[in-house]
DNA sequence: CTGAAAGCGCTTACAG
DNA sequence: CTGAAAGCGCTTACAG
């Protein structure tokens, strides 16, 4: 209330700047062919009136609702709202906006879910961040749709869908080359779920990085996760109760790496010295343990910003029949912290109990 | 490509169950004497045609964008995406949806970027999570805007903003009697910062619970923090270097709390035994460390459900001049974990060195 | 380089 | 309880 001034219209700016609609039009949508000096009259009386364009009048009348969707699978995830940011900061500078929509891969009704959202809301394109990047539900009824469509950390390859990833296999590697130079052999690995697909690439490079020197991959070593803090307790817990148990553990992500430290530290151990734990991710949460994590940077809201670029990009260009279908490779980094050190101890998890010094 | 079949539209639907558009128009809104028998036949064509209303036509048409906007000030923070869940849930089950938006609330520009917000998206309500609820320059452009807000944990009180929120007093007071009733009288305090809301409120309660025993805050036991990991961690390394350090830290969330138990850590403190720590909000963070956070929580999703049904239940009703502005109170709970108990040296801080046991 | 007309798919008054 | 007409604010062909 207080401000029945109605919102200036198109007609407002035309009449304004004494030319068309769809001259007006033909500025907004930076067509070309268009006069300098109208150009300038209108770009004018837009900013004179104060004018904004009605989204849902450009909808209706184009084909495009300039918004982009947000598919996930992990509510409330770190890793997940880091890349929404990069999406959201393009989305801003591009004339975009974000609609976010959780989908519960787990669920019944996943294909009608996603159905809906596309019938509904229309978006002009959607980005799938993991793990439903390759939730075969949600890829069929996106494929059907035709919709453009991008995904963050995904398999790379491939020519059916469009994906901006790292190389997480040669990642992977070099954080496990990493604790093997720090002069460890024996080195737990705590994969993720096995319908994730980053769990096999991870996995990979840990047998790469291993295969190098010449280590067979001891089966005792490995324990299955599902990327959640509480899910690598137990992993943890049996790793640390072997009759052998490894001097370093590689956990696949962050917070499954500070849930090893969690187990350690309840068990006496003394962190670097007793156990090297490293993680994956650089999730806020690698900084929060002690001592703090070793992982590897994924840049996450750079992968958003290059997932909304890519999908943008390609909306904007007239041709939507063209089969390119365009991959961006992202790098990353390792970052040493101060949980991982040489192994002290032969046998450190025999030498302690309990308690704590 | 593939599917060129034509989406149905509400012609679509009154053609096929012989009715006019506004009939249809009239159930898909449910609004009142629709005979029963034509109600059934167009809810059917409906059905059978897999109709969905275009939302772009809706919003041009009638006056609303079923779009609810959540403006907030803090990128992928855990309580802040929590909440975000929570609005999603509710948004989904009541036909609207959620449009995310991040006000950089020290930037330059604070006005034009939440007038911009309204004026493309026309959202028919927004949602305003801290630190921005209490922030005057977007209180000042929504106010005027007259658009319907509500505020999730902001200040209870005022008859201007609708709002969403925990009894932070009462809760910090709570925790607090549990630091006391354990035995500990020097009670460490590491607040938020200074412009924001709840870094007051829970000092008031802190200062209650210790008044209730008579005893006067330190002033040296007050730190200013600003709600980050970071933050605290010279906050705790000044407190626990006090001559007459503090037994128990209450931090006023559990980003900082979990930075108080790094640093205790770091100079080689045992906890609980030498040091109580306590946080406040119950984020993933809280379960994460070791031992685990004493905490107050606060059901976040809740809140956001409630925040989003409040707006919505707003919108609703036709009269929008009506002068109530109403307000939900959500309760919270004391969690206690292995982060408290109670004080056992006399000067636990001076019985040890940087070296851990 | 610019414009007049039609239409996108709904809802709003207004009738009956 | 139901309907015919107008209009929301843009963009799309189509002309010139």
């Amino acid at each position: 209330m207080g401000n029945d001034a109605r919102k200036p219209t198109i007609i407002d700016v035309a009449r304004e700047s004494g030319v068309s609609i769809k001259t007006v039009s033909r500025v907004l949508n930076g067509e070309p062919y268009v006069n300098r000096a109208t150009l300038d009259k209108v770009m004018k009386a837009i900013h004179d009136l104060g004018y904004h364009p009605n989204m849902s009048a450009r909808t209706l009348a184009g084909k495009r609702s300039y918004l982009l969707g947000h598919l996930y699978g992990d509510p409330a995830g770190p890793y997940t709202m880091e890349i929404q940011v990069g999406l959201l900061n393009r989305c801003r500078a591009r004339g975009y906006h974000l609609l976010i929509e959780e989908i519960d891969y787990r669920g019944q009704d996943v294909e009608r879910r996603v159905r809906a959202v596309l019938d509904w809301l229309r978006p002009d394109g959607v980005v799938l961040t993991a793990p439903i990047t390759d939730e075969p539900r949600v890829l069929s009824v996106l494929t059907e749709s035709g919709i453009p469509l991008v995904r963050v950390t995904a398999e790379s390859g491939g020519d059916t869908f469009s994906s901006v990833w790292i190389d997480e296999r040669q990642a992977a590697a070099a954080l496990t080359r990493h604790l093997l130079s720090l002069g460890h052999r024996r080195i737990g690995l705590i994969k993720g779920p096995a319908n994730h697909g980053a769990t096999e690439r991870r996995h990979l490079g840990y047998r790469d990085a291993l295969a190098e020197l010449g280590i067979a991959e001891d089966p005792d070593l490995i324990e299955h996760g599902a990327f959640t803090f509480p899910s690598a307790l137990p992993c943890a817990e049996r790793l640390l109760s072997l009759p052998e148990p490894p001097t370093a553990i590689f956990a696949c992500n962050d917070e499954m790496a500070a849930a090893v430290i969690v187990v350690a530290q309840a068990r006496g151990l003394s962190l670097p010295d007793d156990l090297s734990v490293a993680g994956f991710d650089d999730c806020p949460i690698a900084s929060m343990t002690w001592p703090p994590l070793t992982t590897v940077r994924q840049p996450m809201r750079k992968l958003g910003e290059e997932a909304a670029d890519l999908l943008i990009s390609r909306l904007m260009e007239r041709p939507r029949g063209d089969a390119t279908v365009p991959h961006r490779l992202v790098s990353h980094d390792l970052v040493v912290r101060a949980s991982t050190a040489p192994p002290k101890a032969q046998n450190p998890a025999r030498r302690r109990t309990r308690k704590a010094g």
